[in-house]
DNA sequence: CGGATGCACTAAACCGGTCTAGCTCTGGCA
DNA sequence: TGCCAGAGCTAGACCGGTTTAGTGCATCCG
């Protein structure tokens, strides 16, 4: 005999397929004598719920789906989606809920996908990433009633519900700091120019340079990648007046950076002040490790777990969420300009936040 | 009205639902005439099969399971498993297949989850990872009687399949090249040391110590992360007669004994070389570029799934497969033992791999 | 010309649960 | 004593597909 069903259960326990299925799910409608015989034979045999036989029934799924639109290949080189994971995974697998994961090549295709798996009841809601300027996928998820989270900026949704960190006081706070110990000619090697977020610090950056009065303060688009890290790098550089401080909008562009100006003789931090706008693993184990701005991913997808499965379980909406504004750790990446540390001295600007 | 189904079809094309079946499902039993109008019919109503309902009659779940049995912070640090999920996601998706991904505390829970999925028909196949000496898994899939891919070296299994690499080759590579540019002192940072593969290492080492006659060759335990591999380089590097290179484990480690070296005025590659045994960006940005070994390991998780998607198929055992031996790729933070290198001299040694 | 064959299609069972309508029995109360 | 309420349980419909047994009809063959 194949896996036992709950028919087998109600003919060992001389009761009908009803009274075991009420028993199994708790609910009144058995007494608890019949319900712990039930339970007892339920155990004894080893009995299982088939989930394709729940979700007939409209029942849950129990799993929550993550769509992701970039290249595969890059996926692995961004700590980032790691952190985000296992966030996510964290609060996830407290509640036996599975992740449903596919990575496509665009967002069309990541429509289709949600498309697909709504209709096939596989997943009781998604998480949006990558929130793009003009983003489709919102008013894609409203229309096919699902519930979702969407990481990346406010913004209204049916049953949807925003979690966003606020780049703006972010890049306002690496700014500050930069000024406040003599920097003038700050660079920022931004991301894609089409996210959100992006635009945010590239905003920030702007309001901020007008607002101190500073020589100099440029963002240049890339794509992430350490390729271009590296090359923008050399060229900003390669300039006459070179920036005395460069942003990197990721660690691997940051790392990347370094990398550079250690192959171009450039002294880090005495010429060159290196901030990462993501600190992970990346940005302390490189020499000098980098100030870097810690954003705590790994809290950010457990946040975003926990309010999924809200709104998963209430259907109704739930609240929008900024996650706290990161603070600049400060490393030795960083100094005044044209200043060459000593072994042990770091700029001592109290108000921001050390490591312990 | 909500999501029509193929009763709603079947209604409104005139037909059966068996006919709507089969005409959806391309088998025979209706007439091409019938068919193309009941494709046309289903296309109008934009239907979309029901997952469940199609599990229910035994039929593919079209997703396989990877369950990962480590703390879920750690797995975000980790390039390798990144990576891994990249190379599978490009397979996967390419074939519609989705990922059902869980992160759990120890093998035992592990192990549970398997029971689930299986039982719940949420699956066709499972991935494992971080195979161990005495392995209870492939045993427990054995008996669930699930197809799975087992990655991690050679064994026996019913319905599964072995794919892994030439761990023992690997360092042989590594330590012939070392020892052939004039290296007589070798340590190793390990990894966990009831992991299959570190086993290998270790014993490939010790042969090949031996066999060339090496002053020393230590391997030493760790847990992988970059905290360990810091700390067990400063102390390999205290020692008064140290070693002239480090073998690392990992990426991760391999930077951070980098930086620790920095900090203790160890020059690279002058007074100790560094080879990794993962090659990722990491490797690559950081300065010196590390000399490392390349192991695709996003060519690694697309194998595994064209593996496991055969076997889910065919339903009859696949072949056991053995990942080609990883080459070295030798970058600037090796060569001969105390000698200060030049600007853009690298060790001649010309039969092994260079980067292009 | 009669029977066998095969094609196109229908009706209904089936998968393994959930859920509702309804039945029986007991106890309380007027 | 008669009536009603409610607890405890059963029978069976139902979810949306797949699959099998069976039917009607045209065609082929001897």
């Amino acid at each position: 005999m194949g896996r036992p069903t709950i028919a087998d259960i109600a003919r060992q326990a001389g009761v009908s397929k009803g009274a075991v299925s009420f028993a199994l799910n708790g609910r009144p409608g058995v007494s608890e004598a019949t319900r712990a015989r039930i339970l007892r034979v339920a155990e004894e045999m080893n009995w299982r719920p088939h989930s394709a036989a729940r979700a007939l029934g409209g029942a849950r799924a129990d799993a929550v789906g993550l769509v992701i639109a970039r290249p595969a290949r890059t996926i692995g080189v961004e700590p980032f989606f790691s952190q985000l994971l296992s966030g996510l995974q964290a609060v996830l697998s407290a509640g036996s809920v599975a992740l449903h994961l596919m990575v496509v090549e665009d967002t069309a295709a990541e429509i289709e996908v949600y498309r697909r798996w709504a209709s096939e009841h596989r997943v009781d809601g998604f998480i949006v990433v990558d929130l793009q300027v003009r983003d489709p996928r919102p008013a894609v998820l409203d229309a096919l009633g699902l519930p979702a989270v969407v990481l990346g900026g406010p913004g209204k949704g049916g049953n949807q519900l925003r979690i966003w960190a606020d780049d703006r006081e972010a890049m306002l706070s690496i700014v500050d700091y930069l000024a406040a110990i003599g920097h003038r000619r700050i660079a920022h090697l931004a991301g894609l120019p089409h996210f959100q977020h992006t635009q945010r610090r590239i905003r920030a950056l702007r309001d901020a340079s007008r607002r101190l009065g500073l020589e100099e303060a440029v963002s240049v688009p890339t794509d992430f990648s350490d390729a271009e890290g590296a090359a923008a790098t050399r060229t900003l550089l390669s300039r006459p007046r070179r920036p005395t401080a460069i942003v990197y909008d990721s660690d691997v562009m940051a790392v990347a950076g370094l990398g550079v100006a250690g192959e171009m003789g450039v002294s880090v931090p005495g010429e060159l002040s290196i901030v990462s706008f993501d600190d992970s693993v990346l940005a302390r184990i490189v020499h000098p490790p980098l100030t870097a701005l810690s954003r705590d991913t790994f809290a950010l997808g457990e946040q975003v777990a926990r309010s999924l499965l809200e709104i998963v379980d209430e259907a109704g909406p739930g609240r929008d969420l900024q996650m706290p504004t990161p603070r600049l750790t400060v490393r030795e990446s960083t100094s005044p300009p044209g200043v060459v540390p000593s072994a042990s001295a770091v700029p001592p600007v109290s108000r921001f936040h050390r490591p312990g």
